[in-house]
DNA sequence: CACTTGGTCGGGCGTTTCGG
DNA sequence: CCGAAACGCCCGACCAAGTG
């Protein structure tokens, strides 16, 4: 039973909300319920009535942001949120023809608000933790803080819908718009020029595959007809329904409403703190969350998160973020260890909850004393790559200079040396071969490897349609072989020149860097015993190697371009499989229309005898 | 006080990855 | 294919807190 008449286009919204996203090691939304709200009009559809939908037709409150899911696609390939109208016309137009719009609501924290006396919002800082107000004003009992999402709730209060299983169409003549609205345009507007950067959640092979052709082509014009005229209400069509009325869901298998340990009450995020802290457990420690603390990450202990690899990432968007580098001491599946690059006193510690897999950040002691850094190597050019992949496509010619201002704008990272994903050690480092202390601190490829290592995320081996193996080399196409050292190979005197001499004794005193303290002699596993010659993909952003990088010889020289042609080689390599995908359809095609005429002569000769 | 448990840390070494 | 570098598993030592 739907609600529409495809004729008219009339459609209706499944709307997940109450729930959040996670990341388990997919994206999932879970928790929450499930509401069908009908029957609208594109053609009078905006950003705002669909946000009506959450905060007047369903009684949701808070900041949100509304995403909506590619039909036919899941949560990890295509989710896109829903920023401004022109998301709206990208949806319309991918659910065209359709009758059920599947969208999820995320809910936020609020945002961090600086407010003068006379109430004028001084700063909105979409940075900084959300979910507080900083009051200025001279009222001495205030604290100075102040819960504005509570305030938000009395002025987006709608009349109580009664029944938990119905859902009716308030009144929403109110124009009265409410300080979360407000600050969510304001958001809109101001993340409009970089909403492909940060609107969607997709896995990035098919963020290439779709987002190739994201722009709404001419056939949606049947949407922007009377999109917000003043008294067209879009709900009026449908007005009071009953949600037990409801069409039924669309196949999807993406909705996981699961129970698992790790995730929290959603009705806790309405108590949140500075620190972060949005949904905690019975044990007070808050759980990391993707769509919040990867966009405003903070470290605090006793976060939690699904495994080692989660954390990883998030510690690397913290310290890109706050342009920290940092070392791993240890970076285990079971711990990690992580110090300041630079000596300070620094350090946290993570390892998995007792008999569980839950990754709990179990310490954090000293702090950061050094000054910010614009040369962080977690930003390396698989982060990099991530972040501005959407860019290079738009912008496929763009020069070294233009990207690397971008990643300097973007990323706050300075660009101007990315180096080779390996790189030799350093000049303080040759005698010991080891970095650091200990020595066997991630270094060049950083801690890459967990996600893959250069561009190659995500890609992978053999017949990959990736970056690093199987793309470039020199310029050779080698797709489908397997090998191949992507555009790295372009970079030719990286280790000769400054590798220390020796430096084959293994793992001992030299080979592994056990560090100065290492007593090991160097032993007979010292060539190591495999040699698997793979060769992938290349670089890695090595930012400085404590300054002495240029004083150790070639340090590979730039690389941007590697990253560049990385990205441009990715795409490349998926045009170059559409191109044999296409060939072999001929040849199939070729095939089939031969063995057709075969036949066809074959009981033409039969029928002759 | 002895024992247990959990966390932290350093080190050994096999495996994997990468550039040449 | 090779050497080098990095990752990650494993082990043991040490320490602190909890418990009997």
């Amino acid at each position: 039973m739907l609600l529409t008449k495809m004729g008219d286009q009339y459609f209706s919204f499944e709307v997940h909300h109450g729930g959040q996203f996670v990341w388990n090691p997919q994206v999932a939304y879970v928790g929450g319920k499930v509401d069908y709200v009908g029957e609208f009009d594109p053609a009078r559809l905006s950003l705002f009535e669909i946000r009506d939908v959450y905060y007047k037709m369903l009684g949701g409150t808070g900041a949100i942001d509304l995403y909506y899911r590619w039909p036919g696609y899941t949560l990890d390939t295509g989710l896109s949120l829903i920023n401004c109208d022109a998301d709206v016309l990208k949806m319309l137009e991918m659910y065209k023809g359709l009758t059920v719009i599947v969208i999820y609501v995320d809910k936020l924290m609020d945002p961090l608000l600086v407010m003068s006396s006379n109430g004028e919002i001084l700063l909105s800082s979409p940075v900084m933790p959300r979910g507080l107000v900083i009051d200025l004003s001279d009222n001495d009992d205030s604290t100075g803080v102040k819960d504005f999402g509570a305030e938000t709730i009395t002025e987006t209060e709608v009349e109580d819908i009664g029944d938990e299983n119905l859902t009716e169409v308030g009144d929403i003549g109110d124009e009265n718009v409410t300080g979360v609205e407000e600050w969510a345009r304001k958001e809109c507007d101001l993340s409009d020029a970089d909403s492909e950067d940060s609107d969607y959640i997709a896995s990035e092979e098919d963020n290439d595959e779709i987002s190739d052709d994201d722009e709404v082509s001419d056939d949606a014009s049947w949407m922007y007809e009377d999109l917000e005229g003043p008294e067209d209400d879009i709900f009026e069509v449908n007005s009071h329904r009953r949600v037990d009325e409801q069409p039924q869901p669309q196949p999807t298998n993406t909705d996981v409403n699961t129970d698992e340990k790790w995730y929290s009450n959603p009705e806790d995020e309405e108590n949140l703190s500075l620190k972060g802290s949005s949904d905690e457990e019975g044990d007070g420690h808050p759980e990391f969350k993707v769509k919040i603390h990867m966009a405003n990450p903070i470290l605090v202990e006793g976060m939690k998160f699904t495994g080692a690899r989660q954390f990883r990432e998030f510690l690397k968007e913290w310290n890109v973020v706050n342009r920290y580098d940092i070392e791993y001491k240890k970076n285990e599946s079971t711990r990690i260890t992580v110090v300041c690059r630079y000596g300070c006193t620094w350090r946290i510690h993570a390892s998995p909850i007792m008999r569980t897999t839950t990754f709990q950040i179990k310490s954090i002691t000293g702090e950061h004393e050094c000054g910010r850094q614009y040369d962080n190597r977690q930003a390396n050019s698989s982060y990099i790559g991530k972040k501005l992949l959407d860019e290079i496509k738009d912008n496929p010619t763009i020069n070294i200079t233009s990207f690397k201002n971008k990643i300097r704008r973007k990323i706050m990272v300075d660009a101007s040396r990315i180096y080779s994903g390996k790189q030799p050690p350093h000049a303080g480092s040759r005698t010991r071969a080891g970095r650091g202390a200990t020595g066997r601190e991630t270094n060049g490829r950083g801690m890459t490897t967990s996600t893959g290592r250069g561009m190659t995320t995500s890609t992978g081996r053999g017949m990959t349609t990736s970056i690093g193996r199987g793309t470039t080399r020199r310029g050779v196409t080698t797709v489908g072989t397997g090998r191949g050292r992507g555009a790295g190979s372009s970079h030719p005197s990286i280790g000769s020149s400054s590798q220390p001499v020796g430096r084959s004794t293994g793992r001992g005193v030299t080979g592994r860097g056990r560090g100065v303290g290492s007593t090991q002699p160097p032993t007979g596993s010292s060539s190591q015993p495999i040699r698997r010659g793979t060769g992938r993909g290349v670089t890695g952003i090595g930012a400085e190697r404590g300054g002495k990088a240029s004083s150790s010889g070639p340090v590979g020289g730039p690389t941007l371009a590697t990253v560049l042609q990385n990205i441009r080689a990715k795409k490349q390599a998926r045009v170059t499989w559409m191109k044999w995908l296409r060939a072999l359809l001929c040849c199939y095609f070729i095939r089939s229309y031969l063995c057709g005429c075969y036949e066809l002569m074959l009981a033409a000769a039969m029928q002759s005898f």
